[in-house]
DNA sequence: TGTACATCAGTGAACGCGCGTTCACTGATGTAC
DNA sequence: TGTACATCAGTGAACGCGCGTTCACTGATGTAC
């Protein structure tokens, strides 16, 4: 149980690095994130970054990479916070809401995740799909639910031609009815707290700058609305 | 009615700049426009560029708002190729086609608009205001004129406050009921519409990579389900 | 306890790059007489 | 028709800037004896 060779190193020099790049890009956005910038503001030099990132596209993976999981953490705290059965809705509206949260709590993470990315930067998926997964997990997972439970109409959603190109999406779901159907609606749900919240983030809404809350509760109950139906409403003959 | 002096002066040069940016544009983002690589694109001298544009920024809203323009009109030849009354719907529903169909020709035009501007750009709102006004002139308008017809129920519509604070919309809209509830409702169908288009072009709808149209086409039916009614639904009696 | 050595985080100089912008210029074109 | 001149689009060199990255180094720290 030798602990690992510490000598020298100074407490979380890479998580000081990193806040100092989120303090860089709340400031000027994600484009004009620089190592060099990031030294300076930290008091250091540039080449001593290299000591803990291989290069810049390794720090903003990791920067990428925490940020999907703070952005899953949250949505999955909220989601557990409401327990038990027949509080599916509940739970739906909860994760809808720690989503707008985080987005605003966040936003220049949530545009380095969801907007455009950095300038030259091709974002490793295969590193990165555990993160991306987790961070969609609370949704699917609410709506995965409402389907076991009879409360999602699958006439209701518009579902994708599933071919046989050998596409990671096309291959995971083909065959399997329940999960085309709940990626299906938790795609067009996404969409719609997506573009409120992307708007809302970068300040497209001035009608709205004081009451996004609410307009965003609107949407979600609007959304619980049309797609969740109570189980008694579920025929058996739906065909 | 001396005509301008054009002499030396090459067919159109600034529209071919344009055209250059527009390639820049595409091949490696918005982030990544240069005017050394325009001139390169075009066999001239990077200098050359400032006798049509006083500097980098000028062209960029010259591209901001010629994307405007184009997507504006897109817009509105599709409401006035569906004229007469009783289509109010289907012009609704052919402006929102239009706006997918325009975004999906002009993935980046439209980033350049909605998206993360280019980075150390500050648009010029003043100048902008116009062509921004057009752009969305299509969807209130149809909008318009369903509620000036009672199609549309204004208790089913999340209305923000107006308060006195003294920012544009706030005095805009203030003390004018139908405007607001238009404005409203156009900001939230516009947020569904902006939603799926956004993720459709980034490519984060893999699972609706052929389908994109259909589940657009069902976003806008379940839009005008929701918001519109026929005339005869609508009591006098709302309160 | 004291000395010699190994480690390695961080330094400072340097590299080549592309950028926006300036400036004096050149040379083809159009105009005036 | 021919000549002198004015115009001005485009050139080429240069400016200062910030960037990512490399490399030999230094000097404080920890370890072995």
């Amino acid at each position: 149980m030798a602990r690992p060779s510490k000598k020298h190193q100074q407490p979380n020099l890479p998580e000081t690095i990193k806040e100092a790049a989120w303090r860089q890009i709340s400031d000027s956005g994600a484009s004009s994130l620089s190592l060099r910038g990031i030294a300076r503001d930290l008091g250091i030099t540039a080449p001593a970054i290299y000591n803990y990132f291989p290069d810049r596209d390794a720090l903003v993976t990791a920067l990428v990479s925490d940020a999907y999981t703070s952005f899953g953490d949250r949505q999955i705290d909220a989601m557990n916070s409401i327990p038990g059965p027949g509080k599916e809705i509940a739970r739906l509206v909860a994760t809808g809401l720690a989503y707008r949260d985080w987005a605003l709590d966040h936003p220049h993470r949530y545009m380095l995740i969801f907007g455009n990315p950095v300038p030259g930067y091709v974002p490793p998926m295969l590193e990165l799909m555990p993160v991306m997964m987790r961070s969609i997990s609370a949704l699917s997972g609410t709506i995965g639910e409402l389907y076991a439970l009879g409360m999602i109409d699958p006439q209701g959603i518009p579902l994708p031609r599933v071919d046989n190109s050998p596409g990671f999406c096309d291959t995971m779901v083909k065959g399997d009815d329940t999960m085309l159907t709940v990626l299906a609606l938790a795609m067009l749900i996404w969409s719609r707290v997506h573009g409120l919240v992307s708007l809302e983030i970068t300040g497209k809404l001035p009608l709205f700058a004081h009451d996004g809350a609410a307009l965003f509760e609107f949407e979600l109950h609007a959304i619980a609305r049309q797609f969740v139906r109570r189980p008694q409403d579920a025929p058996e003959t739906t065909a």
